[in-house]
DNA sequence: CATGAATGAGTGTTCATTCAT
DNA sequence: TATGAATGAACACTCATTCAT
């Protein structure tokens, strides 16, 4: 999830200049072999061989395949908390933010499927996973939403009785809901209509009834 | 999908009278195992050992371990096609059929939701699937819905501006839409409210205004 | 230790009825490897090509390479346990059944320097020993041992203020002593001469000095 | 074998002077892990990293692995030799000088068994040992002994019926021969007993009777 | 003098599959 | 009908070593 290819974001950029040819020429061919096929069935000579590098070169850089694919999706979660932010600075208002942020979300989920699949099925209900990189920095990502919605319980914009944390949750896990189906049946989806459902729903449910703009 | 336990449906019966019983304790052993692990993670040798024989007759009754999914996966496509049809038959008017049809569906999927799981996520998209006896099984299931859309066209229930093969495959698409995601979060599912949205869309959408019950 | 080559000892006998010859080739082949390289350069790849098998092969008979080695000493150390009862059946006398024990000790050392070797210097360091079944096979047969001085001390042969375990153990850690270098260093030893002084020792020591012979 | 920590020895002193830091620091950092694991279970990435500097510096200063651990042996042999040396400069008498070798060969096993253990079970049995380099150190050390031993024949204290070599090999080998178990077994051992006892036989089978002291 | 980058050749181990009986 | 024996091909991962800079 959450890349927007053809963008260098800030952080890639650094990272290009950083990183040796072979670490990124590594992670580029895992991201190409996973638009083709899952995880588990790629293996490390195909990556190496896609990269065009030595097989022990992966282990040079990266614990193992797993921690490449996490060094991978977290990557992405960094790249995409960064725009996240940036996206959000010049909206006024805590519905505002939240309802760009889920549009966000979605623009991301569509931008990067690959990511938001793997992230979803191959790697979130896996043992690890909480120890993994790639949970921090999700968890970075969904941070910045339970900011917006401290902001909004602070402001009085959004309900007190229920905690911030939950309706984070509610959130986040509705976007998901709403996006998996278009994800596994490789469908397109209207990110603005979904982005319409979600905030109704918000506005019925968790903002004040005057605050509905 | 489409397993109904406790019941032993007709053609079950039909194959445990002619199946020897070694190839029948390897599809039981397999349907076991895919309860607590994915597919790609059993072993023939697990399969052998659950089932109580020896690895190799595993691939004198099976093309080989795709081949034994795809036969296990087809036999509850063929069951449920069985029961489906049992079901309809003291069902009056084509509407009421193809709402008795989807929640046969959302029954089914409810029932046997490893099924439903391996269906969609580890065999559908998989090289091979269109050539598999799975296909051809799921076509089966899917041309008695197929059927059921033609008669309602036929009989003017339906609208005829749209083929009926499109009909039929928004109605199932919409079935898996609505329930993949209660199978991969694994949570419960409320079937006869989806059954409703379900119809209510079709009323709008598909059938015309007056054959609204 | 403990194997007569040549010999083809009961157990020996029986294991190779019923053990495929697979499994004996792979068990030989080590064994000869043994004899040029210490275990852990040995590779599995070669133990298979000296054996003339499928490397895979190794793996259906014995857990790993080290379950493979342990596989092959515990088989000697029991054969050598067979040998060392039926030795001891026809001489009377605990002191001279000890004396027997002992030549038959060094006796076993010499005629398979390499299990001896591999024994001590390979395994019995290693982690996990003690729950090999190495270790169960030694045990029984320093058991036999233990039997001895025990029956010694209940007839009064042995004096009864040193525990028997104590007195077994430095019986047979003697004979290890005295053993080794010509092990390591690869070169004759007369067993004549050592099973001499170690009796000399017991006697001093050990046996009550009424109980010489 | 054969190092005396905290004193340095003239050799070790021009070494430091001599050789860059950074191939110092790679022998001391092989010596520090030798204390705990054998050299074939120690990575030059290990290496390298206990000694602070890059892999391939390793490669600079020593031809191989292999060859890391000869300089390493070879240094504490010539180390030894030197010490050797010392010592026999203020004893009197071929008998009284060899005694004190003995004793000296004792203490130097005792005082660095990594090395004694390394030398005689991982590096003299293999390959190439007799054109290394540790081969032309050990062998000036013995050479020291040798020279010894001729003096005894010279001036008549030892018996001139056998080769000078051979009795320098026998002398030589006993002490090994002595210290090993207490190596192999990782215990102590009385080393004016072991002295003593190599001296009887030295004393009744090489040395002329009346040179008894 | 020292290093970052890269690799060839293995390392033990696994697994679906075949075949003679 | 069923099995014991055997295997080819792959698997993730490791390591000593090289080389350009």
């Amino acid at each position: 999830m959450i890349v927007h290819p053809g963008k260098k974001s800030a952080s890639n950029a650094a990272r290009e200049r950083s990183d040796p040819e072979g670490k990124i020429k590594i992670a580029n061919a895992l991201k190409t072999l996973l638009q083709k096929k899952s995880f588990n069935s790629i293996t490390t000579a195909e990556i190496a061989k896609t990269a065009g590098v030595n097989e022990a070169l992966i282990y040079r850089y990266y614990k193992n395949k797993r921690g490449l694919l996490h060094n991978i999706l977290s990557q992405y979660l960094l790249d995409s908390e960064l725009q996240l932010k940036l996206c959000l600075r010049d909206v006024n208002g805590t519905f505002n933010k939240l309802k760009k942020a889920i549009w966000f979300q979605f623009d991301t989920y569509n931008k990067n499927r690959i990511f938001a699949k793997i992230h979803v099925i191959e790697v979130r209900n896996f043992p690890g996973y909480f120890q993994s990189e790639t949970y921090f920095s999700a968890k970075k990502y969904s941070d910045v939403v339970l900011k917006l919605v401290k902001e909004g319980i602070a402001n009085g914009e959004i309900r007190d009785d229920i905690p911030a944390w939950y309706i984070m949750q509610i959130i986040l896990g509705s976007c998901e809901h709403l996006f998996l189906p278009s994800l596994i049946f490789d469908r397109e989806i209207d990110i603005d209509s979904c982005t319409e459902s979600i905030c109704q729903i918000l506005l019925q449910g968790v903002f004040k009834v005057e605050s509905a703009s």
